[in-house]
DNA sequence: AAGCATATGTTGACGCTGTCAAGATAACAA
DNA sequence: TTGTTATCTTGACAGCGTCAACATATGCTT
């Protein structure tokens, strides 16, 4: 009901031209992603599940990979989104943010992970074949975790003798790592995920004893 | 000299049967691995290059996948190999030496992306296609860690108050989460590894102030 | 309104992939 | 020697991404 399935929009009888080729495609397709991962998605079944001929997607997405690349975008924009609301959780302390975020992370990885696999993984990013597009909504995602690392040491929540950098590359891999072996079928015992989440909090954030006394 | 690349190893002159297949085409597969990936991994390319049929693998690997997890075994070997090699290192404190593990996995990630790719890669895990003898090998690579994170516990090298399991999943998630951006092209710079590697040490390894104080 | 450029859709074809079936040949065991 | 078995062969099939050539509808220009 909320969005009509595979057929034209206005002129059902016998159409030549679809109406919005190019946003079904891609609604379909992220479903296709949903369900069979990358490798499964692929152009012919999504044409024909769309009701078009094989290369009627090439007049709209040049590859799979920009195909691809379109998919990744909604996937990072829908992530930013979760990331942000978090944020906004003003009453919460610090910590506790930063101990949602994490959680929030490896959950948007849980509940989707061949479409975490499709933004982080090397399909996309290993021979540089990203759209500008894409990382035009990638990049702010990567810088964003850069300064939420330097307002965590600046407020004493994490280590501020540390390099920022090298203090959110390693914080950013432990979530990926966790979130990775995870949809990769390695850890696959997925009821103890909130104690490993924990864990890795209460690893990377320091004690909040009496004062912020960074030595 | 060592190994003679891809000819028989006996009669040269038109023998019908191989000498050591399975063994030539592993060699040959691990190579064509390092060099084209999983996927660029082809079967039929892999025959040619030995010089026999497309179909002649299939009599000494009943799949693909089967192929692959032969040389996973050997990947897991070799690493085992080198993390003995530094385990073994008797000089060495025990932060020293969980730096030189942590540096040493990165180093091995980096210098064989695509075995590593293969060894904790979804390609052989996610849908169980592991095969038993693979299993045979890796599951002790697994359970190692474990050990070690108990011994590095009780030598008050990491915080013990903190489940074994879970702070083992969460390293262990760093070293791979760290791994996989670089070999997936995310961290591009390679310039800074051992700063990132340094700094996932400090903070997963306890200040070694006066006693072993656990609180 | 007519005509033409362009966007969008179609079928056909090519080379690549993994893998099965059936037949040929060599090695080995009785 | 004979027959079983392991090994290697060619042939075939379906699926994939993608290019080329052609068909049709849309829309702008005159």
């Amino acid at each position: 009901m909320s969005h009509q399935a595979k057929t034209k929009s206005k002129q059902d009888k016998s159409s030549y031209h679809h109406g919005d080729l190019r946003g079904t495609l891609l609604n379909a397709a992220s479903l296709m992603l949903k369900e069979m991962g990358i490798e499964g998605l692929s152009l012919r079944k999504l044409a024909d599940k769309v009701g078009v001929s094989r290369t009627a997607p090439y007049h709209h997405f040049t590859d799979k990979n920009q195909l691809l690349c379109a998919i990744a975008e909604q996937g990072f924009l829908r992530w930013q989104q979760d990331a942000r609301f978090i944020f906004n959780q003003t009453e919460l302390s610090p910590k506790e943010k930063y101990r949602q975020f994490f959680h929030g992370y490896i959950r948007y990885a849980a509940d989707n992970p061949e479409m975490y696999d499709l933004m982080f993984g090397r399909t996309i990013w290993k021979k540089n074949s990203a759209t500008s597009e894409l990382r035009a909504v990638a990049y702010p995602s990567f810088h964003h975790q850069v300064e939420m690392t330097k307002e965590w040491q600046t407020q004493g929540l994490m280590p501020s003798d540390e390099d920022t950098l090298r203090l959110s590359q390693v914080t950013w891999g432990t979530m990926h790592g966790i979130a990775r072996l995870l949809i990769d079928g390695i850890y696959a015992d997925r009821s103890h995920i909130d104690e490993m989440c924990d864990c890795a909090v209460n690893l990377f954030t320091l004690q909040i004893t009496q004062a912020n006394d960074l030595n």
